[in-house]
DNA sequence: GGATTTAGTGAACGGTGTTCACTAAATGAA
DNA sequence: TTCATTTAGTGAACACCGTTCACTAAATCC
């Protein structure tokens, strides 16, 4: 029964995000009268946040599994970031809303969320593989070492969320442009952001070809 | 009076977002029926849109003015990214409405918006604004010049969107870290990512201390 | 079998955006 | 000035929304 709640939601939701998602529409499509949902969750929003956390795990392990294949380091890399990116966008309406609520400027807030909640977290598991890519490419010399890992991998995330976000709200992004010759495909794309990133963390940076990824 | 509503409707949007104004609670604050507000506006949408429209017109004009200062190359590239940013979180929900909309995936949308239309819009132009400063690099043989400015700036603008909503939506970010030898603030984050964005293009890289800017 | 917990309901409350027939005031023309 | 017409603004309603609560009916336990 609660599952098949979730199920609904998790249809609905997918397909139209939070505007389509009504409690009673749910209990239309399950059959059921919308104060039954009260039964086995407490309020729409903690509905979604199940639908949210649901998806993060995805999320994560999607990143994990990524940063733990045999691929030489700087494919690994570029894999997580575009395994990221992916998955985001697949799911757009999911990846959005989790990050959708603008918190209260006006309390007084000395860091709301602490290292020790956010380091449990999902998001805070997703970050610490990326700490640990940029600690390994400082091992093996192929990023400058002078950077901060936890710092670098902050930038790394902004830079990926901003990209998954981009191409999530603005449709058309990365294709439009003023001529045709400029055109450039969404996977394409990820792949040149992601070279940029690297390149951004070298101690002497490949060429700007990135690889052999022509675009 | 059309602009007493606007007014209000900042006010209130400013401080609380599309959650705390509701077309009741704007009549009430200027002291008309709901119903009053329909002779100015068609609907809730247009209103928000106008609120936006404006909002984009000021972030435009500030990376627009930081793109003209006198400064050398780096350092205006720098300031146009932080100016960027700054005013994105100087209006919190603003900058994150402007980007809420998640187009229908099912509709076969060739190119939804087109460049003729993007080129126009503030978004348009402030993006205009990066390939320049791109192209400019470019020219003085600071940046490579293999990239394609219009795709390089695509990357540096999600670069800068990923950084402003993280700072937007993640209470504490970038605050949070393991051990408070890692503390950084807004302003040195900001500076740091400018600094790798700057990097990424580069030609042969400055050091990672990032001219000076030590953190 | 009787008491008690549980699943589920219908109706309501206060909220939302929006519409529409309506009044009352302002405007223009003769 | 007077009459017609446009305009600004309203109140009541519609169809939604999330949520609550007294209530029934079924299942469970002793």
């Amino acid at each position: 029964m609660r599952s098949s709640i979730l199920d609904a939601a998790e249809r609905v939701f997918s397909k139209e995000g939070e505007a389509g998602l009504s409690i009673r529409r749910l209990a239309d499509e399950i059959d059921y009268s919308p104060a039954a949902i009260y039964k086995y969750f407490g309020s729409k929003d903690e509905l979604l946040d199940e639908l949210k956390e649901s998806f993060f795990e995805r999320l994560m392990s999607t990143i994990d599994k990524a940063s733990l294949t045999a691929l030489p380091f700087e494919a690994r890399v570029r894999q997580c970031f575009a395994r990221y990116v992916e998955t985001a966008i697949e799911r757009p309406h999911h990846y959005a809303a989790a990050f959708s609520s603008v918190p209260d400027t006006s309390a007084a807030h000395v860091p709301d969320i602490c290292w020790e909640e956010f380091e449990t977290s999902h998001k805070g598991q997703a970050f610490m593989v990326v700490v640990g890519l940029v600690r390994e490419g400082q091992e093996i010399g192929v990023f400058d070492a002078s950077f901060d890992p936890f710092i670098a991998a902050k930038s790394l995330w902004a830079s990926m969320h901003g990209v998954a976000l981009l191409l999530i709200h603005l449709p058309g992004f990365p294709v439009i442009l003023p001529t045709p010759d400029h055109g450039i495909n969404t996977a394409a794309f990820i792949q040149f952001h992601a070279g940029l990133l690297f390149r951004s963390l070298c101690v002497a940076p490949s060429s700007p070809e990135l690889s052999g990824h022509n675009l």
